[in-house]
DNA sequence: TATAATTATGCAACATTGTTGCGTTTATAA
DNA sequence: TTATAAACGCAACAATGTTGCATAATTATA
């Protein structure tokens, strides 16, 4: 039974993430928070964040660990996140796309708990 | 017009990969090179395999990098590796499924080139 | 075959991203 | 107001990936 505190630099995290069209990672964050907290501090408030389900992990094309809020996924119980993730391969930037309800062939012996589902292309901004 | 050199270091390389039935990371591959190679070697063995589309890049759910080879598109024209991807959340390997066509829904100004599917969960070697 | 051109390599050094330990500060509960 | 647990800063470390440059090896060409 943690106590859970909502600090400024927490806030000011989550905030930074809500208020972003895309998803950003924790060098993009550190970089928004004007130095009011340390990079270690950065990393273990998105930790928090995600244990707290509200932001989650997403992994970029190049490895790099994305965050993005859960805003859309509030109404609903699910916490999977399995909704679609556009990666664009000319401004870098992940954005997280309606669900998408997709089915699946994977054979049975294989025990399914999260889907990841990312495309790689040129986003709507960076086609002119 | 590069000339492609079939090097020793490259050859095992290549082998090191074909021969796994799991994805590997840098750090694997490099683990079982047996020091015939520098490390920066193989990053850059890695890069060529890549370009010359005889490997390709999964990323891990943990945003780890890895390499398996494009046999099973060998007899297909596509060079998108659209296949399912099972990340292992026990025994962190990565397999590929065979080939699974999904519907995707995204908004038409989105220019697609790759679908990168990453399912997580447990595999039946650690199911037991 | 000798030499030039190009590809591949090794090594060192660096860059980026993420983690851990530990002492200190701060917020919350009693 | 004080005790306690959460959050923080700092330093140090670890893993992964990159770059520059001199050298080695392979291929082309004279």
């Amino acid at each position: 039974m943690a106590i859970i505190r909502n600090t400024i630099a927490k806030k000011t995290v989550f905030e930074i993430i809500q208020s972003n069209s895309t998803a950003m990672s924790q060098t993009e964050i550190f970089a928004k928070v004007n130095n009011i907290c340390d990079r270690v501090t950065v990393y273990r408030i998105l930790e928090r964040l995600v244990k707290e389900v509200k932001i989650h992990k997403i992994v970029n094309i190049n490895g790099v660990i994305n965050y993005a809020p859960c805003n859309s996924c509030e109404h609903e119980q699910h916490v999977h996140h399995d909704h679609l993730h556009f990666s664009c391969t000319t401004c870098k930037k992940l954005t997280c796309i309606s669900d998408n309800h997709i089915e699946l062939n994977i054979p049975s012996n294989y025990q399914v708990a999260e889907v990841f589902l990312t495309v790689s292309g040129i986003c709507p901004d960076c086609s002119i």
